[in-house]
DNA sequence: CGGAACTCAGAGTTTACATCA
DNA sequence: CATGATGTAAACTCTGAGTTC
């Protein structure tokens, strides 16, 4: 089978998107919602100790009684590329890397944990897609090649139309109405008879089928290279 | 060995913000 | 310009598995 372009485990996801999803100049959009909200400048990271300090505020200042307003960080150019870079090197962190990358970019290191959670979903969504089209596309050859199929059966099947009659040498009865065949490998005259044609007829159906369905559970493997259907003796 | 306490990752959801028609 | 729809990503909750004591 055409190989996945990846492993399962580690897809090469180049998200990091020009401009990273906001705009190049990261536009302060200033305090919104009628609140009071303290305009946290998304392109200075704010220290430590700052988040602890302004989420506090949050609280104090909070317009619904309790529930202070959530307030989004926007990740600058330079955090993201060390983030993808970490990403890169190790999908997960353990709690050490965790806090060192953390100090590196001013973030909490619970920040740094929800990015790479979200990053490692992304990663994997990303690879669901990939594999669904994969499978369509593959769903549409076998499809086109079941209907190739069918069609050579009623090839066949119109080729047995008022077939000659064979006299059986043993009986002098005249066979069933079948059709002679050479058979490539061993060079025999053999009989193929209406019933024969319509048994291979659903078998090929049958494992056309079962192929697709196994491709499901087996993405990855060479199950997609059609093999030469080879008439057995 | 069983169970409580803890940590961690994954899945799903919520929410803030940016963009576009 | 204002506005609603939509997409994206940060942050959240919940849950289950693994580990330690």
């Amino acid at each position: 089978m055409a190989v996945l372009p990846t492993g399962s485990s580690h897809l090469e996801l180049t998200i990091s998107v020009p401009g990273f999803a906001s705009s190049p100049s990261f536009p302060s959009s200033g305090d919104q919602g009628g609140c009071t909200v303290r305009d946290l400048d998304i392109n200075q990271v704010p220290a430590e100790d700052e988040w602890i300090t302004a989420s506090m505020e949050d609280e104090e200042e909070s317009c619904n009684n309790g529930a202070p307003p959530r307030k989004k960080l926007r990740l600058t150019k330079e955090q993201s590329r060390l983030l993808e870079e970490s990403f890169r090197l190790n999908h997960t962190l353990n709690p050490k890397q965790k806090g060192a990358l953390a100090l590196q970019l001013k973030l909490r290191p619970r920040q740094v944990e929800v990015w790479f959670q979200n990053r490692r979903a992304r990663s994997k969504l990303k690879q669901t897609e990939m594999e669904c089209e994969y499978l369509k596309r593959w769903f549409g050859s076998l499809t086109e090649q079941n209907r190739r199929l069918q069609r050579e059966v009623e090839e066949l099947r119109a080729m047995k139309v008022a077939p000659p009659t064979v006299i059986s040498p043993h009986s002098c009865e005249p066979l069933p109405a079948s059709t002679l065949t050479m058979c490539p490998r061993c060079e025999r005259v053999t009989t193929t008879t209406t019933a024969a044609i319509e048994k291979g007829s659903a078998k090929m159906t049958a494992a056309t089928n079962r192929t697709a369905t196994t491709l499901s559970s087996k993405v990855g493997t060479s199950a997609l290279q059609s093999r030469p259907s080879s008439a057995a003796c």
